[in-house]
DNA sequence: CTAAACGCTGACGTTGGTGTCAAGGCAAGT
DNA sequence: ACTTGCCTTGACACCAACGTCAGCGTTTAG
C-alpha cells in the first residue's frame, strides 16, 4: 500500500506519515520506484500514533508503544517502557487537573463577584485581580474540530 | 521609571514590555534621548498582564482587562468586555477539565489492566489501545517552575 | 499520447511569548 | 577619554506537528 492509501486508512495525512518517519517512528520498504510500501501492520501503527497523539501525547511519547507493538505485542501499553510513560502522564494530567480546577474557582469566583456586586469597587485596590497560581498543559495535541485552543 | 527597572518591579523582562507594547497592550512616554518612561500606574498595568497570562490567558485576552483599568477602575475584572472574556475563559477550562479527566480516566484504565493481568494480552488485537476522545489546552502559559509542559 | 493524480525530497511557514544577538546611542563613574 | 551599563530598533531562534509550495519523476485513466 502507497503513502497516500495509507494516510487515508488513518485518516491522516501523507505529510504526516513522512514526518512519523523522519523521527523514526516508521518505517517503509522502498518500490523500485522509489515509493513507500506498507504493510497492514503499519495501519495499526499509525493508529497506534493518532490515539495517542488525540489524547495529549507527544510523539516521542509514542515511541515505546510502537517499539511494543513492533516486538509482537497485541496492544502498545503493555510494556514496561510503555506503562513507564503512562505513569508520567497520568501524573502530568494530575497537575494539570489540579491548577486548572484552582483557575476555575479564581474565575468563577471573580464572575460571581461581578455579578453580585456590579459596579462596585473592590477592597484592595493596587493588587492584582489574579493573584498568581498558575494552571495547565501546553502544546497539547487537539481534536479536529474542537477549534483553535484545542486539547491536551 | 525607565524600562529595566519596571520590568525588574514587575518580576518580567524589557523584552516582554516591548512586545506588550508592540502588541497595543502598553504604552510609554518617552524621554527627550528616546528611553522609554513609565509612570506607577503601569506596573499596576503589566502586574494585570501578568498575572493574566500566568492563568492561561494570551496576550489578547488582557486587552479589556488593561483598557477597563485604564478607563479608572480599581480593578480590570468589573468591566463588561472583561467579564465576557472571564466567561468565555471559563467555559473552555470546563471543556478542558472535562476531556482531561476522560483522559486520565483511559490512562488509569490502561494502567490498572497491565498491573492487573501482567503479560497478559488483551482482548481486542487489532483496535487501537486508545480509542479517540480528545483532551485538553493547547499553549497555555506556563509557570516558571512548572517545566516544559507547562500550563493553561 | 497526454493530462490528471500521485509520489519524491527539500525547505519554508505557522502559532505565541518571549530569548538572544547585532549594531548602535546615551549616561555616569574613574 | 574610557569603560561599563543601560537604552534603542530590528531581526532571527525556539518548540511541535505538521501545512504548503516548489520542482521534479511516475503511474494511470481516457
Amino acid at each position: 500500500m502507497r503513502i497516500g492509501e495509507l494516510a487515508a486508512l488513518a485518516g491522516t495525512s501523507p505529510r504526516a506519515l513522512r514526518h512519523y518517519e523522519a523521527q523514526g517512528l516508521l518505517t517503509a520498504r522502498r518500490a523500485t520506484n522509489g515509493y513507500r510500501d506498507y504493510g497492514e501492520h503499519d495501519l495499526r501503527l499509525v493508529a497506534e500514533i493518532r490515539s495517542l497523539l488525540a489524547i495529549g501525547f507527544s510523539l516521542e511519547d509514542t515511541r515505546p508503544f510502537l517499539d511494543c507493538l513492533r516486538a509482537g505485542h497485541e496492544r502498545g501499553d503493555t510494556c514496561p517502557a510503555s506503562v513507564a510513560v503512562l505513569h508520567r502522564k497520568l501524573a502530568e494530567i494530575d497537575g494539570y487537573l489540579g491548577r486548572l480546577q484552582a483557575v476555575r474557582a479564581q474565575l468563577a469566583e471573580a464572575i460571581d463577584r461581578t455579578t453580585t456586586y456590579p459596579n462596585r469597587a473592590a477592597a484592595h485596590p493596587n493588587r492584582a485581580d489574579y493573584p498568581e497560581e498558575n494552571p495547565c498543559p501546553r502544546q497539547e495535541p487537539s481534536a479536529t474540530e474542537a477549534g483553535p485552543p484545542t486539547c491536551c
